[in-house]
DNA sequence: ATGCAGTTGCAACACATTTGCAATAAGAAG
DNA sequence: CTTCTTATTGCAAATGTGTTGCAACTGCAT
């Protein structure tokens, strides 16, 4: 819902009560995370900010996303896959859901579960910082219902 | 619980069934892996093991991890570090909460976690698959109860 | 004791990410 | 609008974890 140009001046701002510059780069950096509707890693990223400045490096690509999610602008996760992917922040929290056949990524937020991990880390004496919940599924075909027969 | 003995000697069987052998390094990384109460990755079994036999290489540490795993002798884990850690795989199914101050690993299970993730991703219009569910903490001072004043 | 695979050590490689450095450019000041 | 300071960039080289080709070696079945 929130204009592609509101979120980029957002971030300008931040970057800059921070003392940081707005560069060029960033900006475009800026603007494919807010474009994005997935959760590109640091080489997806750059395909796409390089297709429209090819004077783009990928380490400042790399670079870029450790300013913005020291700013809290990004937040970065770790699938599988073992790279980094990355997705812009302005969002509530949610988990992830990856589809094991296609990699498809769905989002998904339950405070059933956030509550139910809160009373787990009390339980064994812990506050809880955060956490990390992915869950690995396979489609089920509309038809089914359970298992297959 | 186990004994060393008995655990190295079934994981012996499970390879020889596979038609694999059982060799000296693996037999020492076995064994590493048996007495090991925390969650090493390839590095730290490797000078765990190398303490006992010098001439051991990493590499045939990692080979040796990914056929364990293959065999279901061991399980992998990738926590933020980023880096793969295993542990033997002859325990039931639990997550893990890490100590975010001291990186301390505890492990817990959750029949009421594992059961609504399920339903989770039932209601996603997914079966599960697996699950990777890890909670980074802070230990509670034991007087104080809940949020500190 | 013998022979054929499965294994190993080593060095080279692969890949994601980081970093040193000189050149460049934000943006505050004048 | 020019100047100046220094954050930032591009590039190449370097890291760090994990993998792999290959020749030598060794379980282990016979």
């Amino acid at each position: 819902m929130t204009g592609v140009e509101q979120r980029v001046a957002g971030f300008e701002g931040q970057l800059r009560d921070a003392g940081l510059r707005m560069t060029q780069q960033r900006r475009l950096i800026l603007r494919v995370l807010a474009e994005a509707d997935d959760h590109p890693d640091a080489k997806g990223i750059f395909t796409r900010a390089f297709a429209v400045d090819p004077t783009l490096s990928l380490s400042t690509v790399y670079r870029t996303m450790k300013v913005l999610e020291t700013q809290g602008a990004i937040e970065r996760h770790a699938f599988e896959d073992g790279v980094s992917r990355y997705e812009h922040a302005d969002q509530e929290h949610h988990d992830h859901l990856i589809d094991v056949e296609s990699g498809e990524v769905i989002e998904f937020s339950s405070d059933a579960i956030e509550e139910l991990q809160r009373r787990i880390a009390a339980e064994l004496g812990y506050e809880l910082v955060r956490h990390r919940l992915e869950l690995y599924g396979r489609k089920k075909r509309p038809g089914a219902r359970g298992k297959k027969a």
